[in-house]
DNA sequence: TAATCTCTATGATAATTATCATATTATGAT
DNA sequence: ATCATAATATGATAATTATCATAGAGATTA
């Protein structure tokens, strides 16, 4: 499980191409001696609530959902992450502590850097903070869409909406394996486990959806898509 | 109401012993050329979804409102932002034009500079690039909150919290005049506005509260805080 | 292989919330 | 002051969603 490789190709790192393309090698190079890759099992726990914040984590491959969990509450996932996001990338300059929990859903590749290392080239290199503004500032804004798209429809909307998430966001395929189970899926649009199921039981019955397992195949996207709109 | 005030009285300014600590006097002095003070009455639009990012927009004094509208579907307020908050700090550097619109709900000055001149400093001031990186990560943070802290609530558990938010983050006063319609509540925490109505109106047959037109004065703060606790 | 557990599934009922209808009270304009 | 309009208020009913009960399917362990 605790699987470290120190391995530094950055020049093909995504890191590298997607992120830090106005460090100068003398920088990257700094960087490069302290990255760490980190392989999680689906399921695992990489961030629990609460932990000191001692990385800047960036999500190579895999899948994985920040949520929050309080004693006698429902769990809440708040967002989904997939390859090219940084990792709880709200929180990391606010506070010492994650307010949020992270765990893979599939199985999943972290690069991260010290974050120390990182406030550094804040402070060095205007051209990164700028950059690093750019992707908090786009991914806080997908996250709050995302809730907003989501809260302001009900039942049937939400499962259409999540669907083609997955559909197009998350797979990019009407064909995908849904990589959440019918609780988290719950969890992620604050309805019932039961409402949940019942609902992909009736898109399945009215043809819009094959479900196949944990293989879902979308057959009439565009109703499902008016569903969706329709809230 | 057009009234741009060009003064720029910088010594005493809350834009410079809270945000521009890290700033020398010239830079100082070069943001000061560029700074607009403006008031908006209470109702009035400060900015409208989809209008082109060209101030950072600094709220001295008065209370917003930063929301979505669509055609044929209920207005959604995100949130609201109060003295010391920049205005709309999420999207400003992801996208070119505004996500979301702005209103005062009540009297407002708000002190803008260049979005330009920003993007320049935190070219050339690392510190300073650092301190609004944690602003917005807070803000962020801090909106991301209080939405799922409202999400995860019904009905009676959200008017609660909204009431105790005003009393407690907003005003610092078990005495306040809600700034805010009862259709403006409904807004905020996704419930129809009769709901609203009917539940204020049960806190103040259930003497939790005190309603004098606009002001409202909570009485039993204690089961005011289990009802909004219990959800 | 059986036993145990979790996940999925479905129906019935209860709880919650929205909608509709209709007053009443404020607010602003003339 | 008077009218018109918006905001607040309340009851009745309908729609939506949660909860409870129960069962089958699939996975895991002994």
């Amino acid at each position: 499980m605790e699987e470290i490789i120190n391995v530094c190709n950055c020049e093909i790192c995504l890191l590298r191409t997607l992120f830090f393309e106005h460090l100068g090698s003398d920088e990257l190079g700094d960087l490069c001696s302290n990255k760490a890759e980190r392989n999680y099992a689906k399921g695992e726990i990489i961030i629990k609530e609460g932990a000191e914040i001692k990385d800047f984590m960036y999500l190579k491959s895999g899948l994985v959902k920040i949520y929050k969990e309080e004693e006698g509450e429902e769990r809440q996932i708040i967002t989904l992450a997939q390859p090219h996001d940084f990792v709880c990338i709200f929180t990391i300059f606010s506070d010492t502590n994650y307010h949020y929990s992270i765990a893979a859903i599939e199985e999943t590749t972290i690069c991260s850097v010290s974050l120390e290392k990182v406030k550094q080239m804040i402070y060095q290199n205007g051209q990164f903070a700028f950059d690093l503004l750019q992707r908090i500032s786009k991914a806080t804004d997908q996250i709050i869409k995302l809730r907003f798209d989501i809260s302001k429809k009900q039942l049937h909307g939400r499962i259409a909406y999540v669907l083609l998430y997955f559909a197009d966001v998350i797979f990019k395929s009407n064909s995908f394996d849904l990589p959440i189970s019918r609780k988290e899926f719950s969890e992620f649009i604050g309805m019932s486990i039961e409402n949940v199921i019942r609902t992909l039981s009736e898109f399945r019955k009215d043809k819009l959806i094959i479900i196949n397992g944990k293989n879902i195949e979308i057959i009439k996207k565009d109703l499902l898509q008016r569903i969706c709109d329709a809230g």
